[in-house]
RNA sequence: GGGCGAGUGGCGGAAUUGGCAGACGCGCAGGAUUCAGGUUCCUGUGAGGUAACACUCGUGAGGGUUCAAGUCCCUCCUCGCCCA
């Protein structure tokens, strides 16, 4: 009988479905393995993507339960979001039908998959069932004072007299109405998970990959210095400052345009020009005024502070590019030192006064300098501080920064100060499509939270999609009045959470999804907490990863896991540090790439070197004639390989030869050769969609899970390959052949037998590190060395049918977490009577594995002249002399004296000879 | 501009972390099976070189350390991500 994937898949999906082979139940008698793989937004189609993704991480969590553990593997949907208020909007579908629709699509699109997910605990984050909670946490996070309101500048439209949310705006403009949109300062919703930025950044005792862990760091961004205040006669500004030993230094200060002092620190004569410049810098975005290559603009306030070091009156300007979100919104500026001031203060003809000395040059004088130094040196004409070091070292590191600290401390006049580019959460959205916030705003202005017993505050369903800009919930009356706790008129609060906090909590509600005294069972967690393994994909480096960090931290503040912690003391286990981090271990896979096309269509001309073409002129593009025409395969450096129709033709583009790119407008050159080629390649323009349901419908899902785990180094991802599938379905038939056509041995060999069996146990051996590891690719390949291995001992019919068993069995058993129903069913054929993926995972037995000889390599000056089979255990001076003794080996050393020999047996033995 | 990562056959990718470069697969070529195509089965497949060996070259470029470098160090080029 032939391997028909169709039948196979879909008994073994439903035959485990009804038999609860997934379903994961407490058991304080095993240990538990609790892995996470992120959940899909519920866009209405699976892609390849999700695939990657997720049936790694379901072989992941296969293994691990053949290992014995007792694993819980749940999957849900991330289901708040902008597309289905945007398909509400233009497609007049409600987000409600339009979500559940996509999910129940998506259910049975995952079910193909074959994975082993528990869909009883599976998770909706926009049912009430769950935002209830999430309205619950934000109850307890506002008070406990981490939620708050404070001025933020949001993107405001005039004309609709509404905020809009950053991806409603395109190019200042409202994306639908196509409105004026301004930066305006208003009350925004905010986490303080600045009061964490210490905590997160210490990644202590969580094994996290090194890129996450450097990107969040950077991101919190911590840096040391000092907080120094400037008197000015429109009150005190104080500013933050890495470098306060350049105080002395410091000839103008630079305000943001939004500064609350700017307009008492305006002169008469300046006003008009400062309130042009505010309103224009309001109609830029943040985004767009960090801009380094734009050219530096600023307006002189015509007023003046006084630098506390020395009593200097310097001007005040302000410029766009300090933000009022960062330190105080407002700097010190030292253009001697600080690049960015030195090119403002050249462009406003503004004094540039040098404090640093440098190291072993002469002194800066500053109608010399082109730019600002940087580097270390002396302080000079800096009063207490002069002649103190200054180093590369940041913080107290720096002798100069430390001096000039602790004058400052001593002298009142500023204090050594930490601060962090990380800002405060933005949390409120004005959209619909999310997680109200229980918030009753009373008729005096002040706040109350809506009673734990009216929780959820539920959206309203009968509201209208009115392309307006605004989210329905501003003029959807029922929902806006209501009344406060006194029963006096109220409004409700509009604004929704950002998606990010659902997807705070949600491997949480798994535990227990309709559990209704709290957002999850403290029996549950007790046994399942913390997760072990959360795998997904790198773009959620910072953002969510971090935002998960800080809600557990928050939560266990908040006392979330009092009643978990006592749970786990009655079952024995110690409670210590597993409420601190989410994740103990976090792996993120790549991504997958439209496939490849083929190279562009290119012609060369030049002069003929033999078979080389040496290039003058290269075109790129649809219609072009040349000397050689084809299309570009491969270019290494100057070499390109170009497949015309005589064949690969090799073409050397001299260093003036002149490149057209057709797609690339003005002048190429040979680098972008290459980066076109890359970026055609990995385009994930229309007609290249991978659609994962047709090549299951084709190879099956075992076959489409297998090649994912094979083709790719799943940390990189990369393009798609449709042709490769292939490959991967035949090492299934094979296996299918093997494990189902029965073998009858003829002359049985002792040492073939012996071999196969080694083979076997090896494998083993390499595929459980490499599942450990995530190194799918590797493991897959030395199974199907184990099947090249099985197809030549079928072949000889020379290996005992225990060995033969043993090994086809084997196969059978590792390959489960990659092909599950294909080896279930050829499993269950060969008279096992319960699943392959009940069964323990096979023990590798060293003895077995170990090789009674292996191959030495004798080198001769580094190079490989000989290779001869030695015992394995051989000593050092065995091999030195076997090494010696071979004829090749004795006619190099014939050639000049034995200076030296280096032994690792039994690997290699390396002779110089001089 | 700064930080991190990467660059290996025609392609995807291996290489036990300093010890045989190219495992495994795709593709390609030759042969067998077949009326034929496909499938399947054998054999070969980094480049040069040879009748075949030998030998020479070869992991983006250049230099260095070492008995030994894809791997470590320095300079440079290119790509990717993150931050400015």
């Amino acid at each position: 009988m032939a391997y028909d994937h169709k039948s196979i898949e879909s008994k073994w999906q439903q035959a485990w479905e009804e038999q609860g082979l997934y379903r994961a139940e407490v058991d304080w008698s095993r240990p538990k393995h609790y892995a996470v793989t992120m959940l899909p937004y519920p866009s209405g189609d699976l892609h390849i993507g999700h695939w990657y993704a997720m049936t790694p991480s379901d072989a992941r969590a296969r293994f691990m339960r053949m290992k014995g553990y007792n694993v819980l593997f749940p999957m849900g949907f991330d289901a708040f979001g902008l597309p289905a208020e945007n398909a509400a909007v233009q497609n007049n579908i409600h987000p409600w039908p339009w979500t559940y629709d996509n999910i129940e699509r998506m259910r049975i699109q995952l079910r193909t998959m074959g994975a082993m997910f528990d869909w009883e605990r599976e998770t909706v984050s926009c049912d009430p069932e769950y935002y209830r909670w999430t309205e619950w946490f934000f109850k307890r996070m506002f008070e406990a004072g981490i939620a708050y309101r404070s001025k933020a500048l949001v993107n405001w439209s005039e004309t609709l007299q509404t905020v809009l949310a950053n991806e409603q705006v395109i190019d200042g403009k409202d994306e639908r109405t196509g409105q004026p949109v301004i930066q305006r300062m208003m009350e925004q919703w905010f986490f303080a998970i600045t009061d964490y930025a210490d905590e997160l950044l210490d990644f202590e005792g969580i094994d996290w990959p090194d890129p996450i862990q450097t990107m969040q760091t950077n991101w919190i961004g911590r840096s040391e210095g000092a907080l120094v205040t400037f008197e000015s006669p429109a009150g005190e500004i104080p500013i933050f400052t890495t470098r306060p030993d350049t105080l002395w230094g410091a000839t103008f200060m630079v305000l943001a345009p939004e500064h609350e002092l700017v307009a008492g620190l305006t002169s008469d004569e300046q006003r008009e020009q400062v309130e042009a410049y505010v309103a224009a810098s309001a109609r830029r975005t943040e985004l767009e005024r960090m801009e380094e290559s734009r050219d530096k603009t600023g307006v002189f306030t015509g007023g003046y502070a006084v630098n506390p070091v020395n009593g200097s009156n310097i001007p005040v300007w302000i410029a766009d590019y300090v933000l009022i979100s960062y330190g105080t919104g407002a700097i010190m500026a030292v253009p001697a030192h600080d690049q960015r001031d030195f090119e403002f203060a050249r462009h406003f003809e503004l004094p540039i006064v040098p404090v640093i000395h440098p190291e072993g040059a002469a002194k800066l004088s500053e109608p010399a300098m082109v730019e600002s130094y940087v580097g270390p040196g002396t302080m000079v004409d800096s009063g207490p501080i002069s002649g103190v070091a200054t180093t590369m070292a940041k913080g107290r590191q720096n002798p100069s920064i430390a001096a000039a600290i602790d004058w400052l401390e001593e002298n009142g006049a500023g204090t050594e100060s930490v601060n962090f580019r990380l800002r405060d959460w933005l949390i409120g959205r004005q959209r619909y499509w999310g997680s109200p916030i229980p918030i009753i705003h009373r008729s005096d202005g002040t706040m109350e939270t809506v009673p734990d017993s009216d929780l959820p505050v539920v959206l309203p369903e009968d509201v209208d999609f009115v392309p307006t800009g605004r989210s329905p919930l501003t003029y959807h009356e029922p929902f806006l009045n209501t009344v406060d706790s006194a029963g006096n008129p109220a409004k409700r609060e509009t604004d929704t959470l950002d998606t990010f906090m659902c997807s705070n909590w949600y491997w949480f509600r798994y535990l227990s999804p309709h559990f209704d005294t709290a957002p999850f069972d403290p029996e549950e967690a007790a046994y399942w907490l913390p997760v072990d393994t959360y795998t997904g994909g790198a773009e959620h480096a910072v953002m969510h990863l971090l935002y998960a960090r800080f809600f557990v931290k928050v939560m266990r503040d908040l006392g979330v896991f009092k009643d978990t912690i006592e749970a786990m003391k009655e079952h024995g286990r110690s409670p210590d540090g597993w409420f601190d981090e989410p994740f103990r271990q976090v792996r993120n896979q790549g991504q997958i790439l439209g496939e490849e096309r083929r190279g562009d269509r290119l012609a060369a001309d030049g002069d003929w070197d033999g078979e080389v073409l040496r290039a003058t002129s290269i075109q790129v593009g649809e219609d072009v004639a040349g000397a050689v025409v084809g299309e570009l395969m491969n270019r290494t450096e100057r070499i390109l390989k170009v497949a015309t129709a005589d064949g690969v033709i090799t073409v050397e583009v001299l260093a003036d030869a002149h490149v057209d790119i057709a797609s690339i407008p003005g002048d190429n050159d040979i680098n972008q050769l290459k980066q076109h080629l890359d970026v055609e390649r990995m385009s994930k323009s229309r007609g290249n969609v991978v659609n994962p349901d047709e090549l299951v419908e084709q190879y099956g899902a075992d076959t489409v899970r297998t090649y994912l785990m094979f083709a790719f180094d799943w940390l990189k991802g990369g393009p798609w390959d449709s042709r490769g599938i292939a490959g991967a379905r035949r090492f299934l038939d094979d296996v299918w052949k093997l494990g189902t056509g029965g073998y009858e041995p003829k002359a049985v060999n002792e040492g073939a037998t012996t071999e196969l069996r080694r083979a076997t146990h090896k494998m083993i051996k390499k595929v459980e590190a490499d599942m450990v590891d995530f190194k799918w690719n590797t493991a897959v390949a030395a199974m199907m060395t184990l099947r090249n291995d099985l197809l030549a001992a079928r072949r000889d019919a020379n290996v005992s049918g225990d060995a033969w068993n043993e090994a086809v069995d084997t196969l059978l058993s590792v390959l489960a977490p990659i092909a599950p129903h294909i080896t279930e069913e050829v499993w269950r054929s060969r008279g096992h009577e319960t699943s392959v993926h009940a069964s323990p995972w096979p023990a590798a037995d060293p003895e077995l594995a170990r090789d009674e000889t292996v191959t030495m390599v004798i080198q001769v000056n580094g190079k490989v002249r000989d290779r001869i089979e030695v015992p394995a255990d051989i000593t050092a001076e065995d091999a030195e002399a076997a090494a010696l003794a071979t004829e090749r080996i004795a006619e190099w050393t014939s050639r000049g004296e034995v200076r030296k020999v280096i032994a690792r047996p039994p690997k290699l033995v390396n002779i110089v000879v001089g």
